[in-house]
DNA sequence: AGCACGCCGACT
DNA sequence: GTCGGCGTGCTC
């Protein structure tokens, strides 16, 4: 028998199956989607079995070494679906399948020396490297002298050393010690009657019946290891090892919740969700519901249907709303059915709450991005929540969306895909217009609550009026009313540091990278000016480095001098910053949100992540410092993200009995993105950017594709860009696709790389992919050798 | 990605 | 005449 194997190297010329004979022990033992030990040239490699078959075209195939899993990991399904992702997003296959599965289950090979004669035969220098043992280290051997390498060779063929290749995991499964009677329980009238703690354990574990868990008894018995040990010697109790899962969340309670009644709106709107579930069939649903409508209401009673009839949930959230709040609502409808998987999770817990899933012990799993892969066998509805959050596209190859990977696994198992948003993405809705996904709106509050009034302070009025302060008349009488009254306000900016630049007043120099072209941005903290692209950073000079004047100042403002000034406006007033900065650390999101919950600041000020999931019910003021500090910059989607924002953010203001305010500060008060938010309505809002798109030719419109060509020198940057352009122009339909470029990128060098792309826009391309695929080839040598990037993005986010 | 093979310049 | 530089091509 044959293995058809994806070998654990990713470059275009291994992208492709490798034959392996399956030694007959493992005859049927091996199966597509298990990992094994495969040789490949003169090493030892990981591999993915993608199929079996009786033969194989080649003349010499080598034997598989080991395998990896008892079980498949891969199901025969996500084997499909990377097939299909690798095309999709042009990638490699094995970087598809590598998604699929956590971070602690991708190997890594060591490389060791093995001495097989006398240390002493060895010459002295070496000797040292097998004091300890017989084994060492193939980079401890060599990152000492290269010159090693070449005595080393000879000793191997000399047969004194042997290089041996070892494929390990990276993660370990986690285990405990737990203890149970022996057999020979006869013995137990041995023990004497002194022995009065040995006697008490012994009873205790007669008791329980069942295995004890040793820490659990040392501590409730107060007893010793070393008494256990005894006990084992003597022969009347066995030790053994149980793997466990680490828990994110141990010693967590969750409240059960029960199904509430649903408003004549949300049951209008379930009702086609259950009854595709009825149906098993495969149907896209928008859920297009206003902020507090009770959307999650929504999911849990569909989950719920799904799971009665013996099927699995899988629910994404963007990464910076999976709070623990989020994970509650969930945990305290299904309990321990539930499995969590997110960024903040250590490497250990990813690989626990995974197996879970694989092993069938939970039946939904709530999760950020790659959760869409959930190994589930018999998927009965899928969730994205927040549907329009650009966190849902992968940037890094494979550079996939969750939303169409979620659609095919929806086709696959012939299910439910709801999308859900108070202010959905336009390929979205414009899609649901065109009934390819079926429309639910819900447009009221589940509390009759009315939509927070908003009001939009046009900042160019305030400073003609004399007002040079970052916070309005308005904005400062609402605070100062607020903390009057023992309400909460939130503040929102949409930058982080202390200030966006710092500029020479004489002469109008700004500090940039060396290594990008981008401008620093200076840190109070450490006072020192950093790149955000590539990490790099310096001391604030005290002098402008071009003109040699003192008048070097910081320009814009960040969290960190907002909150400087909102202390020397506001004394009274007790503020918690929540941005990149403040919560770096584990759980310190957690920590911060929960100290707001509790009444111990009157202003919670922060960046985007605190748009979303807040739910206090003492917030009654929102108000955004700079709404289109988004707006100009250089992305056709740059509106649709300001009003998403807008409404976002508003939408944390006045959620229970409370009536919510939110004051928007703007140099742009008329633009539709900003004045929409006024009336909350998005349907206006979609009609009038849509008429841009249209004109503009942007997506949903269009679709489009990004390629980024980079290299340390221009010049061949150029000679690329120019080369894929015009290769692009003569293979693609010249009727009706646009490649528009090359250009400098908009961050035209980060990290010493010169930065160029080109655009394809497109309707219908039947030759798109091949097309693109034919350009990696042709630049592949190049890209493998030297120092030519050239990355390919369809249906891009981000164009920097 | 590694690793071997092979071809060319610099040196004992 | 050999050592070692790295361009080229292969890995079932």
């Amino acid at each position: 028998m044959i293995a058809k194997v994806i070998v654990d190297v990713p470059a275009s010329q291994t992208d492709r199956l490798f034959d392996y004979e399956i030694p007959d022990v493992w005859t049927g033992a091996i199966q597509p989607g298990m990992r094994v030990v495969v040789p490949f040239g003169p090493r030892k490699i990981q591999g993915f079995v993608i199929a079996i078959e009786q033969e194989s075209d080649h003349d010499k195939v080598k034997p598989i070494e080991d395998v990896l899993d008892v079980t498949p990991v891969l199901t025969d399904e996500l084997l499909t679906l990377g097939e299909w992702l690798s095309d999709q997003t042009l990638s490699f296959k094995l970087s598809a399948y590598q998604l699929m599965i956590p971070a602690a289950m991708r190997t890594k090979v060591k490389k060791e020396i093995i001495l097989l004669g006398d240390v002493n035969q060895l010459p002295i220098h070496l000797q040292v490297f097998f004091h300890s043992g017989k084994k060492a280290l193939w980079s401890d051997v060599i990152s000492q002298e290269k010159a090693n390498m070449k005595l080393i060779q000879q000793l191997v063929k000399d047969g004194l050393l042997e290089v041996r290749y070892k494929v390990e995991e990276k993660g370990k499964k986690k285990t405990e010690r737990y203890i149970k009677l022996s057999e020979c329980d006869g013995l137990i009238e041995e023990i004497p009657t002194r022995a009065v703690k040995q006697r008490e354990i012994i009873s205790y574990l007669k008791e329980s019946k069942k295995p004890v868990h040793v820490q659990s008894l040392i501590k409730e018995l107060e007893t010793t290891r070393q008494l256990i040990t005894t006990l084992v010697k003597k022969g009347l109790i066995v030790e053994f090892e149980k793997e466990v899962y680490r828990d994110p969340l141990a010693g967590v309670e969750y409240e059960r919740t029960t199904p509430l009644q649903l408003t004549s709106q949300q049951q209008e709107v379930i009702g086609p969700i259950l009854h595709t579930l009825e149906d098993k069939s495969h149907q896209t649903f928008l859920l297009h519901g206003v902020t507090g409508s009770g959307k999650t209401e929504i999911y849990l009673q569909s989950i719920d249907k799904a799971l009665k009839s013996g099927k699995e949930a899988i629910v994404l959230v963007p990464e910076i709303s999976l709070t623990p709040q989020m994970v509650q609502r969930f945990k305290g409808r299904f309990g321990s059915k539930v499995a969590v998987l997110h960024s903040g999770l250590s490497m250990g817990e990813k690989y626990d709450e995974w197996r879970k899933i694989l092993r069938k012990e939970v039946e939904v799993v709530v999760g950020a991005r790659s959760a869409v892969f959930a190994p589930f066998t018999n998927v009965g509805i899928i969730i994205i929540d927040e549907e329009h959050e650009t966190s849902y596209k992968q940037e890094e190859n494979p550079k996939y969306h969750a939303r169409d990977v979620a659609i095919f696994r929806g086709e696959y198992h012939q299910c439910p895909i709801i999308l859900g948003s108070a202010t959905p993405s336009l390929e979205s809705y414009a899609r649901a217009m065109k009934e390819v996904y079926h429309l639910l709106p819900l447009t009221t509050r589940v509390n009759e609550r009315a939509m927070p009034s908003v009001e939009v302070v046009d900042m160019r009025e305030e400073l003609r009026s004399g007002n040079r302060s970052m916070f309005s008349e308005k904005l400062l009488q609402s605070l100062k009313e607020r903390i009057k009254k023992g309400e909460q306000s939130v503040l929102f900016l949409n930058r982080r540091g202390y200030s966006t630049f710092v500029m020479c007043r004489d002469c109008g120099y700004v500090a940039t990278c060396d290594h990008c072209d981008i401008s620093l941005t200076y840190h109070r903290t450490q006072h020192s000016l950093k790149c955000h692209y590539c990490g790099h950073e310096e001391k604030m000079p005290n002098s402008c480095d071009s003109c040699g004047s003192e008048h070097i100042r910081f320009f814009g403002s960040g969290t960190q001098k907002v909150e400087e000034e909102l202390t020397r406006v506001l004394p009274e007033a007790r503020v918690i910053r929540m941005d990149i900065d403040t919560t770096r650390r584990k759980g310190s999101h957690e920590k911060l949100l929960s100290s707001f919950g509790r009444g111990e600041a009157d202003i919670l000020l922060g960046t985007q992540m605190i748009a979303k999931g807040l739910d206090f019910p003492k917030i009654t003021l929102v108000g955004v410092l700079a709404a289109d500090s988004m707006l100009h910059i250089p992305d056709f989607r740059s509106a649709e993200r300001t009003f998403q924002l807008m409404e976002q953010v508003s939408g944390r203001a006045g959620r229970h009995d409370l009536e919510g305010q939110v004051i928007i500060q703007s140099y742009t008060p008329d633009h539709y993105s900003i004045e929409l938010v006024k009336s909350h309505s998005y349907e206006a809002f979609f009609q009038t950017e849509m008429m841009q798109r249209k004109t503009a030719l942007y997506p949903p419109y269009v679709f489009m594709v990004l390629i980024n060509i980079s290299h340390p020198e221009l010049t061949k940057v150029i000679t690329v860009s120019e080369k894929i352009v015009s290769f692009l122009k003569r293979e693609l339909t010249a009727s009706t696709t646009a490649v528009l470029g090359p250009v400098a990128s908009p961050l035209a060098r980060i990290k010493d790389r010169y930065r160029y792309q080109c655009m394809i826009k497109y309707r219908n391309e039947p030759r798109l992919l091949e097309t693109l695929r034919e350009i990696q080839q042709h630049f592949t040598r190049e890209i493998n050798q030297g120092q030519l990037q050239v990355s390919i993005d369809l249906h891009p986010y981000l164009f920097t």
